[in-house]
DNA sequence: AATGGAATTCAATAATTGTTGAATTTGTGG
DNA sequence: CCACAAATTCAACAATTATTGAATTCCATT
């Protein structure tokens, strides 16, 4: 992932609003739920609702899916793990960090122990 | 970490300079690297700088020491870590999460562990 | 104390982003 | 096909955020 792509994705959720619908969307799982019980839970106006909604739709972290007259989204958990690779790769090499901080196993880690046993 | 906050630190980073900033502080370790240094390795103008400096500054991503002219910013790994475990918090509960997704062992579920040891 | 470099602050402006009422689209059931 | 409900789009406005030249502060050296 590049720096650019990752700013937008983070700047996508550095907003209260949008960071409470991917929470959201991150504790409903694979399931989702559609836009109007986010508006209900959220107390959020409907247009208001569908700026951020597309806002993080546009960036690739959820995605919608019609179904009768609602629209389920779901969070892009792919996209999420991405950025946390992105964010924390080189952050742990030789003394660099602190101990405090463990790194994470991210996709791109896991991919690397895989080729490893291979 | 509340979604107030968190979001606060998503939105620092949400910006392309800023997280340029951060990356390059993240690599550079606690040792740090001076204001100038980020200026010249980023094409930045010093006032340009200074304000993502002193935007990062205020939500505690990076911090800044004095040592004599010069002024040698770091990043903040424990509040990167408080980050990463906020927005995973939850994420791989039952089977709520793709399997691609696997969890970060954060500064938080770290504790968890050794509280079952204790 | 004077010079010069590092870094910040100030001030004015430019650009982007967020909110919301009203209108519109899309789909369901009477 | 009509009425209604879910959701989006539009348009106008409000609010926030970013950029940068100029002035200022802080510190070391002479």
């Amino acid at each position: 992932m590049e720096t650019l792509n990752a700013a937008e994705l983070l700047a996508a959720l550095g907003h209260e609003s949008r960071l409470a619908i991917f929470r959201l969307l991150v504790e409903a799982g694979p399931a989702g739920i559609n836009a109007s019980a986010i508006g209900e839970q959220l107390g959020m106006a409907p247009a208001t609702l569908s700026f951020h909604l597309a806002h993080l739709s546009r960036v690739g972290l959820i995605a919608g899916e019609r179904e009768s007259r609602f629209i389920h989204y779901s969070a892009n958990f792919a996209t999420m793990d991405e950025l946390i690779a992105f964010l924390t790769s080189n952050c742990c090499q030789g003394e660099a960090c602190l101990p405090k901080t463990t790194c994470c196993d991210t996709t791109e880690k896991r991919r690397a122990k895989i080729r490893k046993t291979a």
